[in-house]
DNA sequence: TGGATTTGTTCTACAAAATAGATACATGTC
DNA sequence: GACATGTATCTATTTTGTAGAACAAATCCA
C-alpha cells in the first residue's frame, strides 16, 4: 500500500492530493480503498520523510476548498529506486505468467 | 512478504523449506529476516491456500530432521499471476528509475 | 441569507501482516 | 551420554492496512 500510493503521488504531479491519489490507486489495483486509508498511508509517508505537502489556495469552484499537495522527496525517490531494484531480484527467476497465460 | 516468499517457494521447487527459503529471501532482498518472520509467512500462506506442505523423510546426516517441503497449490499459481498483474498497473506510467540512473 | 450540496481533510478504532527471538526437536559425532 | 547442527514451532510485539464517521470550507440557489 505505501508502495503503491508512493507511486501515485510521483505519476499524479501537481495533482497528488488525497481524493485524487484514492482514485487513482483505486483504479489501478481494481478494488476500493476507503479515504482513510489513503490519508493514514500519505501521513505515515511523511513522517518517514518519503514526501511532503503543503496546502494549495482553494479553487473558485463548488466545495473547491483547499487541498493538501503532496510531492515526493529525495528520500522519497530513492526509496522508489530501490523498491524498483527489489522487484526486480524478487521476481527474477520466474518466468512471466503474464506471458505464459496468453500463450 | 508474503508475495516475496511465495515466489521464493516458486523458484525453489523441491527444495523449498523453511531454511532454505530464509536464505533466498534474506539474499534476494538483501535483508536479514528472522527464522521466524519466514514460517509465519509461510504458514499464513498455506492458512490462505497459497502452499502446501508435506513433512519430507529425515535425511541421513547430522541434523537431519525432517523438512516441511512448501509447495504452490493452483491458487498459489493464481495468485502470483495477479501479483504480476497489480504490480504491472502500479508501476506504469513510471519511469524505470534503474535505467535512469544507469544513463 | 442561510440551508443544501460538493469537495476535501482529520480523527478514532480495529484487523491483519511483519518481525524477532526463545524454545523445542531429531539426528549424527565424539 | 553430552554436544553440535539443522530444523521447526511458539509467543509476543510493532508496523501496516483498512474503514468510516466527523469535521471543514467553499459554491449554489430558493
Amino acid at each position: 500500500m505505501e508502495l503503491t500510493v508512493l507511486l501515485a503521488v510521483a505519476r499524479l504531479g501537481d495533482d497528488a492530493y488525497g481524493l485524487a491519489v484514492r482514485r487513482d490507486v483505486s483504479a489501478r489495483t481494481g478494488r476500493d480503498y476507503s479515504i482513510g486509508a489513503v490519508y493514514t498511508t500519505l501521513q505515515r509517508l511523511e513522517d518517514k520523510g518519503l514526501v511532503r505537502s503543503r496546502a494549495t489556495d482553494p479553487l473558485p469552484v463548488r466545495g473547491g476548498r483547499s487541498r493538501r499537495q503532496f510531492k515526493l522527496t529525495a528520500n522519497g525517490t530513492r526509496a522508489m529506486r530501490e523498491a524498483e531494484r527489489m522487484a526486480a531480484s524478487v521476481w527474477a527467476g520466474i518466468p512471466s505468467t503474464i506471458r505464459l497465460e496468453q500463450a
